[in-house]
RNA sequence: GCCAAUGUGGCUCAGGGGUAGAGCAAUUCACUCGUAAUGAAUAGGUCGUGGGUUCGAUUCCCACCAUUGGCUCCA
């Protein structure tokens, strides 16, 4: 068997084991669910009389241990469905899965021992005790739906880290650990890069050193976008409440936005509230409640209709970097991945329906090119048609179907995840996904075709024939949101960004007071090369002052005494490591910075 | 929103029914130094917020807020 077959088995085995700890130790009326394995172990779902809580874990392993070496024989045994329902008639979960596998679907259960039994496909060990060598941990308990639900019921579900051998478990949680050392919040408020408080949740505060690094990112995006044609434009943050019913979004989104109620002309509004005891009352009905935008596209699509269109100007490529709030339930805020306000380098390009395939095509070169300078790696979605979806089958089909020929040529077949039924009701669109320091991933860019908002707000161009025809609308974003994007790229780099990104790039440090004036020889040579530069030029000693540049991860910091004043040099010492070069030439260093800057170079040179 | 956990000086964390501790950082003094923690002293906290129990709460209970790991949703 494969290795990765074994551990299948292992992990599937363990999650039974699991599940007959649980029901051992809960008892016989508890509902167990599925419990398939995972990237690093498995998990099973239960209902259960009480909540499970970090007290329980080491019960639940004990009883595992205890029931491993029971060395019961696990039996395979084909049943009928009848004779499954019956088995199963008091777990409704399982109930349901039988009910919903297919006619000719030939039913198997596990056996373990004589007591347990579950609706498995297999395979299994063939005895507990092939599980000796295993080695397994409770990693968390959280609550899921069932089937991914939310209007079913919801399950404790038992997360366990397993692997085949005890040295394979104490390697994931090395793992494990060195990861949460790159968590990006740690490491952003160690390098000072930005802060939340209480009073603005899901909202970042950009600390000086964070927001260099915020606007490095933003010059990079504005150049390359510059390169392939794109216009920049700026729209107001708030509108009124007109435009969001125009464009949907107070149809289908107005949970998620951050509303300005207007001043209402009726008293009695059910959702009226009087702010002090003067005649001024609040209501989101009123004719002048304005919203904070979530997302671009309509003010896009108001720039877009203020003057007639021609075939020939198309595609036009507005892009933009305002500042978007999206309300968020609680629970899902997750430090600079998931926030409440950020900035996304949204585009929305207006094009003829023989253009979607060339535009979309130069949108994964721009995302291939953009990724490429940071070193991450992406993988690509497909998501089609859903149900629910707007206009007409042809468009859709055509759409889709440029899509896959971009996506296969690319990619190569299947070489792409392809969600089907899962686009936006809008229009079919490819997600790029990138993962963090955990392994978990996060959507960066997209690119989405839209038949609805051109609908909604009217849109027009004037075609060859002259007939006045409806453009497509291509959304996209490659970084995603600048906030999520630093997120993935401080815990990818451990903070220890490429020298054109980190927020200062080189720190001056002299030996002595009497030294200063050398070191700001330096610092103003750097600066006038385009380099960013900081300095200490304290009466401290000389460690301190570069323990403290360290600890900031700035990619050089140059020593400077005598000899290097004498010489016209530097002495430079190297990011993550206690090397040092000493007598580099002033202007060979200046050299090496502006080319690094230039080529957005994502190594650090090692030597001068 | 749901399940679980957490919230103690700027940061990292210990403690625990009798009104708080450490390290780092800060400030002051001494040392004037050639490459990642010199020494001494000082200052800094209504222990997330609001209720409750108690003679007494930072500690126990409840609610809320925020944060973390998941579920759902998403950039």
């Amino acid at each position: 068997m494969e290795k990765e077959e074994v551990l299948k088995v292992y992990r599937h085995s363990l999650a039974h084991i699991l599940a007959k700890a649980v029901i051992e130790i809960y008892g016989k009326e508890t509902q167990y669910a599925i419990g398939p394995e995972i990237d690093d172990g498995c998990y099973y779902d239960f209902v259960l009389p009480r909540t499970v809580t970090e007290d329980d874990f080491k019960t639940i392993e004990d009883k595992m241990h205890e029931i491993i070496k029971r060395r019961e024989d696990w039996t395979r045994k084909v049943i009928s469905r009848s004779e499954a329902l019956e088995l199963f008639k008091d777990q409704k979960f399982k109930t349901e899965l039988i009910l919903d596998l297919p006619e000719d679907e030939t039913i198997s259960i596990y056996y373990t021992g004589d007591d347990y039994v579950d609706l498995c496909r297999g395979p299994h060990v063939d005895n507990s005790q092939e599980l000796f060598s295993s080695a397994f941990k409770i990693k968390s308990v959280s609550g899921a739906y069932w089937r991914g639900d939310e209007k079913r019921d919801q399950l404790q579900r038992i997360y366990l880290f397993a692997f085949p051998s005890k040295d394979e478990l104490k390697a994931h949680l090395a793992w494990l650990k060195e990861a949460q050392e790159r968590d990006h919040k740690k490491i952003g408020t160690q390098l000072d890069m930005f802060m939340f408080r209480e009073t603005a949740p899901g909202m970042a505060y950009w600390l000086p050193r964070g927001w260099i690094l915020y606007q490095e990112l933003m010059k990079y995006s504005r150049e390359i976008q510059l390169k392939h044609g794109y216009q920049e434009i700026s729209a107001p943050l708030i509108n009124n409440k007109k435009l969001w019913l125009i464009s949907g979004h107070w149809a289908h989104y107005v949970n998620n936005m951050f509303i300005v109620p207007g001043v209402s002309k009726d008293t009695s509004a059910e959702d009226a509230v009087t702010s002090d005891n003067t005649c001024c009352c609040y209501s989101i009905e009123a004719e002048d409640t304005m919203a904070a935008k979530p997302m671009n596209c309509p003010n896009a699509m108001m720039e877009y209709k203020r003057t007639m269109h021609s075939y020939k100007e198309l595609p036009i490529r507005y892009s933009e970097y305002d500042v978007l709030h999206r309300k968020e339930k609680s629970g899902q805020m997750n430090g600079l991945f998931r926030v409440q306000e950020f900035r996304q380098d949204d585009d929305h390009t207006f094009v003829t329906p023989d253009q979607i395939k060339d535009e979309i095509k130069d949108v994964i070169a721009i995302a291939d090119e953009i990724y490429k300078t940071f070193g991450v790696t992406y993988r690509a979605e497909f998501s089609t048609r859903p149900d629910d979806y707007m206009g007409d089958i042809e468009s859709w089909n055509s759409a889709e179907a440029s899509l896959k020929d971009i996506l296969d040529e690319k990619y190569g077949e299947g070489n792409y995840e392809v969600n089907e039924g899962d686009g936006a009701f809008y229009g079919p669109k490819i997600d790029l996904q990138i993962k963090d320091a955990l392994g978990r991933e996060w959507q960066c860019g997209t690119v989405q075709l839209d038949f609805q908002l051109p609908h909604n707000f009217e849109l027009t161009y004037a075609d060859k024939d002259g007939v006045q025809k409806m453009p497509i609308v291509i959304h996209r974003a490659i970084f995603g949101s600048f906030e999520r994007f630093i997120g993935i790229i401080t815990e990818h780099f451990k903070g220890a960004f490429p020298f054109w990104l980190n927020p200062y790039q080189v720190a001056v440090v002299p030996i002595r007071p009497e030294h200063n004036a050398y070191a700001e020889k330096v610092q103003e040579a750097l600066i006038k090369a385009g380099v960013r530069v900081e300095a200490d030029y304290t009466d401290v000693n000389m460690r301190d002052k570069i323990k403290k540049f360290k600890q900031m991860k700035d990619p050089y910091i140059l020593v400077v005494g005598d000899k290097e004043a004498a010489e016209n040099t530097v002495s430079v010492n190297f990011r993550g490591s206690n090397k040092q070069q000493a007598g580099v030439p002033l202007e060979k260093f200046i050299e090496v910075c502006r080319d690094l800057n230039a080529n957005r170079t994502l190594e650090l040179p090692q030597e001068f």
